[in-house]
DNA sequence: TACATATATATCCTTTAAACACATAAATCA
DNA sequence: TGATTTATGTGTTTAAAGGATATATATGTA
């Protein structure tokens, strides 16, 4: 079993942090929304591989509406099903700022793990 | 209750993505080591706050072997109780690369959601 | 010598959240 | 009328983290 093929079964499997959460905060913050057009709005922010499980989406912004980070209300006018339109509360932009304050730690981190890694390639 | 009280519950709170097994891996790339040292040594990587539980990095490193990632034996010479030293393998090595690209990607995605949200602040 | 502490490894149980599957229903289109 | 699209949800399973605890050897100290 080669490492390449290995990947698959090591980095890919299982639950791999998706940031589902700030990526959905994000998107209410762009515009108000409602899940089924977040599934397809927040693949642009790269972090979620093509179309997030609408059950995550879902239960995700019900825990956010719990929260107080989001607030619904039912829109019935226009054309299709009635749909659950969201918008951020100022908690939601509050914890998304958060959000944003933790991705560049996070971000700051795997530059230097990365850095050290290259380093060692070049002086062995 | 305020969103900065909320952090330690929505950003802080459960699984966090801490990349022990990435830090493992580097750990054993620059010296072979064990589970005790490897404990102390891998807060260097920063990914990990304080020491990580040890019941955690044990698991891991059994679960690294089984993958044929890294390869153990026991070491009884020396003081203290013996210890498992653990060395990578080629496939570990190979793996931890296949990791550094994932981290890249990552950061990339990271730094591209940060300035999405910090170009939204200035042009409001 | 006896007892506490440091070193070292390992397993068990619980919790969290992702993954997957499935259920429901209204509007639209063929 | 019946299939498809739009839209929202729930229930179950599984992977991994978190935390607690068990065990054993060596060492330091009272």
């Amino acid at each position: 079993m080669s490492a390449r093929k290995r990947k698959r079964t090591r980095l890919g499997q299982g639950k791999r942090e998706r940031y589902l959460q700030p990526s959905l905060l994000m998107g209410l913050l762009l515009k108000q929304s409602y899940g089924y057009e977040l599934i397809q709005s927040i693949q642009e922010f790269g972090f979620v591989e093509g179309e997030p499980p609408p059950g995550m989406v879902y239960r995700h912004l019900r825990k956010l509406e719990g929260d107080g980070l989001v607030i619904s209300e039912w829109e019935t006018e226009g054309s299709g099903p009635a749909k659950r339109i969201y918008r951020l509360t100022t908690d939601g932009a509050e914890v998304l700022a958060l959000w944003v304050e933790h991705m560049e730690r996070q971000a700051q981190k795997l530059g230097t793990f990365i850095e050290r890694y290259r380093g060692l390639s070049k002086k062995p």
